[in-house]
RNA sequence: GCGGGUGUAGCUCAAUGGUAGAGCUCCAGCUUCCCAAGCUGGUCACGUGGGUUCGAUUCCCAUCACCCGCUCCA
């Protein structure tokens, strides 16, 4: 019987194989932060390329933007991170547990029967409630509570050479904000006409209070998302349209229907800027997790920013002459939760009659190397591999090795899911054929050495 | 940030108040060649910083990191 795969399991292989390793290690390391190895900057960056190649190469309607980290202050007053993207935290001095203020008192209300939405209150009106109701601690029921401490989210930094906090700026939490300050500038520039989608790939920072699983929560990381502009009405339509798109491109890439679940929000969960919000959960190690948000964002950001702003971002129906804001649909994935997740879906772990050993079943348009080459012998045919390798090498990942015999070869292939291995063999000479072995199913064919490129070509679709 | 646990080669584990061994991995040579063969040799570690001590990897303190529980939502 295969194994469960563990955190710990997926961790050790992806330092040891030069997947992923943790960030600043010899200075005892920095908290979740993670650097991505020889393969793991492959790997992620195959991740981004076949999102980008689905949602803007083969689109007819979308295109792409690659905006600024750091943005003007007022972008984040618009998007409403300044003042909702933090959490009114207090903790219970006497179990040490820790609660939303809001929610505590959300909580102590519906259990009075009363329905109170405490989401928007100053941290004096929650403090307040909070002494003047002598709200108890649902865990311990003493009440002690220390203050409110407000955790806002966005990391801080200062633009300029003096530390005067004028010149205070932040990273952005999310890369959706660099879309919405450039939508006149796009719509202008390419001439589109709605519905249009703006695809971005970037960083994003978040101070997270609580980051962990490996790479799943960390509070640098980069984000695929997409702004889909259309008119208002039509918002639900495209909402749906474009998460079954996302489904098919997961699927395409070979997770497994077994390990994926649908989730809508229920409206209480609606963040500040949602009308409607659909979670992509994966079955990691751990449990269900979120992988991609498909978010109805109306036309919040763009009402916002035209207000904060002054800048009209009213659309105008070349057609029509109708003038109107445009409602947004917003899918948005996490590059490094979707690595995890296409790491976790590939893994197998296969008992052997007296070891085991590990397959990684990634996509051949996600593996790191599309194929190894490999001589059978490596005196006698070392260079003749070395002149496949470098032919392959203008046009794909590919890895070279010639240490070990052939079957350990093929292990450590396995193992970093490499999907082809093209052994130089003894009728190689004579003739112009090597051996391909699959990965998945371990058969193996004869291929011409001109061949190669498109046999290796027709495994990259999906 | 709070509570509990952990910290010795890349991995899994030893030993020791007098600066550390093994197996696997890795590298080289010989040999073999289509699914982890063999032989020989070799590289690599006491998380970091203090303190106690003649001397600390070992004892003490701090710090950092990791794992497990309270929060978040890509």
């Amino acid at each position: 019987m295969p194994e469960k795969l563990t955190m710990d399991k997926l961790s050790a292989l992806c330092k040891v194989r030069g997947y992923i390793f943790p960030g600043s290690e010899i200075y005892g390391g920095l908290a979740n932060t993670w650097d991505y190895g020889p393969l793991g900057v492959e790997f992620k960056n195959n991740i981004k390329k076949a999102w980008w190649k689905k949602f803007v190469q083969e689109s007819r309607t979308n295109v792409g933007l690659d905006s600024s980290i750091l943005m003007n202050r007022q972008v984040w007053v618009a998007s409403g991170h300044v003042g909702n993207f933090n959490d009114p935290l207090m903790d219970c001095r006497a179990c040490k547990a820790r609660f939303r203020a809001d929610q505590l008192i959300e909580d102590y209300a519906a259990r009075k029967g009363e329905a109170l939405r405490a989401d928007g209150w100053s941290n004096e009106e929650l403090e307040s409630y909070i002494e003047r109701e002598g709200v108890p601690c649902p865990v311990c029921g003493k009440h002690d509570f220390t203050g409110i401490r407000k955790f806002n989210m966005m990391f801080r930094t200062h633009q300029g050479v003096t530390d005067d906090s004028a010149a205070e700026i932040y990273l952005r939490p999310e890369t959706a904000q660099g879309i919405f300050v450039n939508f006149k500038n796009i719509v202008r520039s390419t001439r589109r006409k709605l519905p249009m989608g703006v695809c971005q790939v970037g960083k994003s920072f978040r101070n997270e209070i609580t980051p962990g699983n490996f790479i799943f929560r960390t509070r640098e990381f980069e984000q695929m998302e997409m702004e889909f502009f259309c008119r208002p009405g039509e918002d639900l339509e495209w909402f749906s349209y474009w998460r079954g798109f996302c489904r098919d491109w997961l699927l395409s890439l070979g997770i497994r229907e077994e390990n994926l679940r649908l989730r809508d929000h229920k409206p209480e969960e609606l963040s500040h800027y949602s009308k409607a919000t659909t979670d992509f959960e994966f079955l990691f190690p751990f449990g269900w997790g979120e992988l991609w948000g498909i978010a109805d964002r109306t036309d919040f950001d763009l009402k916002a920013h035209e207000a904060t702003s002054g800048e009209s971002m009213e659309y105008i129906d070349p057609i029509t002459n109708e003038r109107f804001v445009p409602y947004v649909v917003e899918p948005s994935v996490g590059v490094e939760r979707a690595a995890l997740a296409f790491l976790c879906n590939a893994y197998e772990e296969q008992e052997l009659e007296n070891d085991s050993r590990v397959v990684l079943h990634l996509h051949p348009a996600l593996a790191p190397y599309k194929a190894a080459v490999l001589p059978l012998q490596k005196n006698k045919l070392g260079e003749k591999a070395q002149s496949v390798y470098e032919e392959l090498s203008r046009f794909f990942m590919v890895d070279y090795d010639e240490t070990g015999s052939i079957g350990k070869r093929y292990r450590r292939q396995d193992e970093i899911g490499t999907p082809l291995c093209i052994t130089v063999d003894f009728e190689t000479e004579e003739t112009g054929s090597v051996t391909v072995r699959d990965r998945d199913s371990m058969q193996q064919e004869r291929v011409q050495i001109g061949a190669l490129r498109d046999y290796i070509e027709d495994k990259l679709r999906f």
